[in-house]
DNA sequence: GAGTTTGAAACT
DNA sequence: CAGTTTCAAACTC
């Protein structure tokens, strides 16, 4: 870093340090310090060092983070303080700055090279530019004796002798009011140090490291301070370890929603690469698993985020056989924090068949229930064929470690399903079903070319913009629960499970929508009049109003009778709808899409449920959930709203759930596998009414 | 796993 | 808006 001292000033140590004390500004400093003539190149030294620094780095104004995260910056104080005075007071905490500090130290790369820092060097370095920057500084400043010294003279040698010299007579000094404000600079700058680790974290780049910008020191260091945080997380007294993330971790979680797989990944992996072999993976990959999931549960600002305490396991290998899990779920989700309404989109239900028949059972345990406010503002409550039973059953039910593990495998998967294998579309492009979904592409993808990561956010975000103005309603739910003048106008021979109906409407004619080409039947709902297809025989509900769902068989004498087949579906109607009325349906809540573009959001409040919270209503037992396995595989029918197009196609199912983003391109509502299944009676058919919680999303 | 089929998305 | 092309998932072998 050249500074300006170095071309000003003249070659030769002694005429440059000359020339200094006879400078305004050393004088000036001088006056302002006790410290005698004779030790005044220790002054020089400080001099320098904050010689270089703006008023700016030394008192960062909130203007710093303006770029990006409005949340991030008022919460990162939070984060800080909190974190800063335990971590500082830690004995680690010097080895985590000074380990950061080193790491920059020797990639030599800081800010100036931006590229280290994010490819684009534009969408994420330039929102944190100027934070970065002024961390870096701060950074450079403890060792910085060397590098102070150069600036005058570049001997450094010299410098280093002068300040050695110095510096011992100093010591025994009183400190200058200047060396206190050194120190407390110093201070300062550790607490930078851990901010700008942390928000490294994010912009963190594979690439960038195999370039050797040292950034898995700079991991390894985050990786520490996320320990640290381990220590926020209480335990319960008995040693179960029922964790919660207080609220300076969640704070610290949802600031840095941009977390990327790929950083965790690395994270993981750097810290695996020590720790290999034992299970233990310890607290960080617990406390980054945690909050990892936090992250994603989190992507929607302003809400505490519960860590489900199914997290915590109680045996080691368990923690273990989870933690290889958990790497699954690191998945960065599209935040488009520019881009009002977009948010973490796990609307999109990953494939739940797929791969898994018949669906374990802790995904059918977690699809008990939820609710889903559909694009028309109504909320659709998901039911399960257990909802009856759960609604009148205990909390202690799903409030089983069991049941706490299930939900988070469930959150796992559904992070983790998504995947694609675009080799032309660089995920850019609605084929490309991570990017319809708002969630980035991650590991498991087979994609070529891929651009749907975070460190292409900026030009995932233009695409997405462009593609939006083409069409608003892109990333909007493909399906949507009608409403009853919807219904109505589709007739009732034709609702299928949840009167749930594909927006547009397909367009098969080879498929007789009876296979996933066909969209409808891929969401488990039935073809409508809006649909174009040929020969239609969705098994879900034809468009021409047959509809096997005919409750209790009425219309399937008339229409073919594929009952028998795998696709034939019992809809099961819930006799006591008003039931669901009754359970919590919280105002903002329910499996909404979470990415979604729309002009809605406003409207919704910014919260978020744990999947605990979101699976609060009572858990039925795990024997229902088996009965209704089979059942659920083929026929997801029972999926009452809106989408479930990918439900069919992943096998993850979406626990996290964001409410104020309205629906996104893929809306996942949990499937409701009906458990009409085992007796005659759960034929009954299940009429999921849409509760009016939420104003409607669609304008009359 | 490779090739084919299919229909949505994108393009003209 | 319709026709065509492109694309990736679904499907088949």
């Amino acid at each position: 870093m050249d500074t300006p001292h170095k071309t000003q000033i003249t070659p030769t140590p002694t005429s440059s340090l000359s020339k200094f004390e006879d400078s305004p500004v050393f004088k000036y400093i001088d006056s302002l310090s006790p410290i005698e003539q004779a030790k005044s190149s220790q002054t020089d030294n400080a001099f320098n060092s904050l010689a270089f620094l703006s008023p700016s780095s030394l008192f960062p104004s909130p203007q710093i983070n303006c770029h990006r995260e409005s949340r991030f910056s008022v919460k990162r104080h939070h984060f800080s303080a909190d974190l800063n005075t335990r971590v500082l007071q830690s004995s680690n905490e010097s080895n985590a700055s000074q380990e950061a500090s080193k790491a920059a130290g020797q990639s030599g790369l800081y800010d100036e090279h931006p590229g280290c820092l994010s490819n684009d060097g534009s969408s994420k370095g330039i929102s944190s530019d100027l934070f970065d920057k002024q961390s870096d500084l701060a950074v450079e400043l403890p060792g910085t004796s060397k590098y102070d010294c150069r600036s005058p003279d570049d001997n450094l040698e010299a410098c280093d002798a002068l300040l050695k010299k110095t510096s011992l007579e100093v010591v025994e000094q009183e400190r200058s009011p200047f060396q206190r404000s050194r120190d407390e600079w110093k201070e300062r700058q550790r607490s930078f140090e851990n901010e700008r680790d942390l928000r490294k974290i994010r912009r963190i780049k594979p690439s960038e490291e195999a370039a050797g910008c040292g950034w898995v020191a700079v991991v390894s260091d985050v990786a520490d301070m996320l320990t640290v945080n381990t220590s926020i997380i209480h335990e319960n007294s008995d040693g179960q370890d029922q964790r919660t993330v207080d609220s300076g971790t969640t704070s610290f979680i949802s600031n840095i929603p941009e977390f990327s797989l790929d950083n965790a990944n690395n994270l993981e992996n750097a810290e695996s690469g020590d720790h290999q072999g034992s299970c233990k993976q310890n607290e960080l990959g617990d406390s980054v698993t945690d909050q990892t999931s936090c992250i994603l549960s989190t992507c929607l600002p302003d809400k505490p985020v519960v860590t489900d305490s199914s997290l915590k396991k109680d045996d080691k290998g368990e923690k273990c056989s989870q933690l290889s899990r958990q790497r699954s779920i690191r998945r960065r989700c599209l935040v488009f924090e520019k881009s009002p309404g977009f948010g973490l989109h796990l609307n999109s239900l990953p494939n739940i068949l797929k791969g898994q028949n018949p669906p374990n059972k802790s995904i059918l345990s977690s699809m008990k229930m939820g609710e889903v406010p559909s694009d028309n503002g109504t909320v659709v409550i998901e039911s399960s064929c257990e909802a009856p039973a759960s609604i009148g059953g205990t909390d202690a039910d799903h409030n089983t470690p069991e049941k706490k593990r299930q939900k988070f495998e469930l959150v796992e998967e559904s992070a983790s399903c998504k995947r694609c294998n675009c080799k032309r579309s660089k995920c850019l492009k609605l084929y490309c079903d991570c990017f319809a979904a708002g969630l980035y592409c991650i590991e498991p993808c087979s994609c070529l070319d891929c651009f749907n990561k975070p460190i292409h956010e900026k030009m995932v975000l233009e695409t997405r913009k462009q593609i939006e103005s083409r069409n608003p309603q892109a990333f909007a739910p493909k399906v949507i629960r009608s409403t009853d003048s919807v219904l109505d106008t589709w007739g009732e021979n034709n609702k299928t499970p949840a009167s749930a109906r594909h927006k547009r409407g397909c367009n098969c004619r080879k498929s007789s929508c009876l296979k996933k080409y066909c969209e409808c039947f891929q969401a488990g709902v039935g073809c409508s009049p809006s649909c174009r297809c040929e020969g239609c025989k969705n098994s879900f509900g034809r468009k021409d109003g047959c509809d096997e769902s005919g409750s209790d068989g009425e219309g399937l004498e008339a229409c073919e009778k594929n009952a028998s087949d795998k696709n034939s579906h019992d809809i099961v109607t819930h006799k006591n709808a008003e039931e669901h009325r009754d359970l919590p349906v919280p105002s903002n809540i329910s499996r909404l899409p979470l990415a979604y573009s729309g002009k809605f959001t406003g409207s919704f409040p910014h919260s978020i449920r744990s999947s605990s919270q979101l699976c609060n209503t009572p858990e039925h037992g795990s024997s229902e959930s088996s009965l209704c396995q089979s059942k659920f595989n083929s026929n997801l029918q029972a999926i009452p709203e809106d989408e479930t197009p990918k439900v069919l196609k992943h096998k993850c199912l979406p626990l996290i759930l964001k409410t104020n983003s309205p629906p996104n391109s893929k809306r996942v509502s949990p499937p409701h596998h009906e458990c009409s299944s085992s007796t005659a009676q759960r034929s009954r058919k299940l009429i999921l009414k849409s509760i009016p919680s939420f104003p409607s999303f669609c304008p009359p």
